[in-house]
DNA sequence: TTTGAAATATGACCTTTGTCATTTTTTGAT
DNA sequence: ATCAAAAAATGACAAAGGTCATATTTCAAA
């Protein structure tokens, strides 16, 4: 874990998130109001169903937000990294949570309250562009995930899944092992599937020599024939 | 049809839409740059692929939102109204349109230029927040979506469906038909399955008594069973 | 009104995927 | 290092839902 950051302004993620295009009084202004945290491994920034109030900013880490399905089944929507804000959906929508946050390894997260978070969204059109950009971004990945739930084979949906966390988490020193470990449950929650056909798939995934296996380190060996097998057109 | 509102000071739509915020002067910029026009049943207002111009506002009608899926497949992933807004997706983030708009019967559409939309949003805070919240709202939309489809089994999901079918259109006259006529393919395409699920299943609602089937008319005739058949938690 | 195409309906069947049971492996706490 | 609990793996089976074939009905154009 790094050290935290001592400013907003020097933040190494500031230029790579939605406060990119932030006047710097208004960063001055959130550094003044932030307070930051350290969440370890499994540990909630927060819960479906409670009321936002305010946002977080990943400094450093990876967190999952997640559904909780009706029959206690869990969905995972969105993985997040540094630079990533989340809580702003709820907090824009006026609602409560709908999803839960849960950090996936020990994670820095700065926490901005919910009256300074608007107000400078208020004052500043170029971070309310960017928020603008940033919730339309979330709403095609959302729709585009949405189809190929509805049309997709499981086969090309845990193929996609697996190119997405390497999109997302990228990989590790090696250039191969992707840079998070998930369990196989979670990464069926990814999917939209039933554990049990995860691991039956990744498997096979091996065998085809698509993928390597060790513990819940996953190697892409061939991304090429795990592009092909998602079978995306976009 | 109803007659083109003049001006859109005067439009029925005004208050009931992601314009409701915006100062008096900005809705004067865009009532002299708007360009109204009446689309046919069946007539598309943009194709997926290419690039947006502006966003289109619904005066009078009803429009589908849908996205092609790989094989071809018709995903229907919004249905629209009087006073909603479309088009703003692609045009926030920089994209083409990742969907199509067509008209489900003769609508009346106002299209508003780009630079026009834009440059509005930048000087008023308030309709940007407006903007910020339907985004929200949608994203929200979506991924609660998402979670059903890859949770619940078709049957709680064509029960939802007709819900939301009635909670966007309303009822006729008669206070039980469905303000709507859509294809059984078109009802398959919204719950995401094949056209003959969809109408075995509503054969057996229609037996169950939940409904009553006359052509592409849809009456609901106990909205509680179809409720209970959805079996919603939220 | 006729007529042909499209939409709806229905049955038979098969594939995909989920569920349950069981074994094996991994992991973390002592 | 040991042990218990959790996670992963695997097989057998069942259920859900898709596909294909084929009526039947509806509807719009001639």
């Amino acid at each position: 874990m790094h050290p935290s950051p001592s400013t907003c302004q020097q933040c190494a993620q500031r230029f790579n998130s939605v406060f990119c295009k932030a006047r710097e009084e208004h960063v001055e202004v959130i550094n003044d109001k932030k307070v930051c945290n350290i969440y370890k491994k499994g540990q909630q920034l927060f819960n479906e169903g409670s009321y936002p109030f305010g946002v977080f900013c990943i400094n450093d880490g990876k967190v999952k937000l997640s559904h909780q399905g009706d029959d206690g089944k869990e969905q995972i929507i969105r993985l997040l990294k540094a630079g990533d804000v989340l809580g702003y959906r709820a907090l824009l929508s006026g609602d409560r949570y709908s999803a839960s946050a849960v950090a996936l390894e020990d994670t820095q997260v700065c926490f901005i309250p919910k009256d300074v978070f608007i107000n400078v969204l208020q004052h500043d059109a170029g971070m309310a562009f960017e928020m603008m950009k940033v919730l339309s971004d979330e709403l095609h990945r959302s729709e585009i995930k949405l189809t190929h739930l509805a049309q997709k084979p499981i086969r090309e949906r845990l193929a996609e899944t697996l190119l997405f966390i390497k999109e997302t988490y990228g990989f590790e020193a090696d250039g191969i092992t992707l840079a998070v470990k998930l369990s196989r449950e979670e990464i069926a929650n990814l999917v939209g599937t039933a554990t049990e056909s995860t691991i039956r798939l990744l498997s096979e995934f091996k065998k085809d020599g698509m993928i390597e296996l060790e513990g819940k380190k996953i190697q892409i060996l061939k991304p090429k024939q795990l592009l092909a097998t998602a079978n995306l057109q976009d």
